[in-house]
DNA sequence: ATTTACCCTATCTATCAGATAGAGTTAAAA
DNA sequence: TTTTAACTCTATCTGATAGATAGGGTAAAT
């Protein structure tokens, strides 16, 4: 399950993303993408911190995105706020941790799949930026406008 | 995340897939492949009740697989126990919801790229039997002898 | 009749997601 | 230089749920 904090991330950015240069105050992106204004606050200052987004202060303030769209991937945004993208932490390529209960890790069934699961995961999230997001986004919107 | 209630459950599953025909009691289950036998317990009668399982009371009774191994796919089991394979509700098949905070679904970001991600989750999960998961299991685990 | 083993419901506990509160800090503008 | 708009940060609350345990009930084989 993805978290609502990603979620609300992922929104976010993309709006960044069509505001590029021009910072974006809290309480606009929380009124636009329905979002709990105080939590998008939390979400936005992790991103922050993490050097996705960067901030200005004071009037005329607010949120942008800290480098190119092209640049920042949905991995990682996932990633921050709800962990590695791996259904068990023995098939986790970023936060390998083994199981306890396992006594042949390499012969293990559930490890094999949920290895299949990850790899398949981290391959459209790695994939996929806010840029090729947008673009995605807008060539579904043309079909859906022409029907 | 996979829950432990469904990596629990195809842990036991396989190894049912290798006792076809002669019942295993929980107890035996449970030790074999570490277990809370109590917990156990409660996810093969969940098995049961959802006819992946039939079970023997009494002397010399039991859990054994109620069909064929390459009937039983990893996605009936993780839905059964985690639910939906879709990290958000309006990107599943099986348990469609719309998101409220969504205006237009066909135009969100984060349908489109979780629909993604459902899809190749789908893939795997539901492309995977306890039979084609042992056959991988051996083929490795023969690798794994040879070197 | 007795033993073995599944059947079922109730309950407990710790953790965490989601959300809110409020005081603090910075920087632009008046 | 004062004001004000906006981000910064830490603390806290609440309800839900995962993981697990307990214990009495029921069926079947010997």
């Amino acid at each position: 399950m993805l978290s609502k904090k990603a979620k609300y991330a992922i929104k976010a950015l993309i709006r960044l993303a069509d505001h590029q240069g021009e910072p974006v105050r809290i309480a606009d992106l929380a009124r636009t993408e329905q979002i709990p204004p105080k939590f998008l606050e939390l979400i936005l200052l992790g991103l922050r911190n993490n050097g996705v987004l960067q901030s200005r202060k004071g009037k005329g303030g607010g949120y942008l995105l800290a480098r190119d769209p092209a640049k920042i991937y949905l991995g990682q945004i996932v990633r921050m706020f709800d962990g590695p993208l791996a259904p068990v932490p023995c098939a986790s390529q970023t936060a390998y941790v083994p199981c306890a209960d396992c006594r042949n890790e390499a012969v293990c069934g559930v490890h094999l799949a949920m290895k299949e699961v990850r790899d398949a995961t981290a391959k459209v999230l790695d994939g996929t930026s806010l840029a090729s997001l947008r673009r995605k986004v807008d060539r579904v919107a043309l079909l859906d406008h022409n029907r």
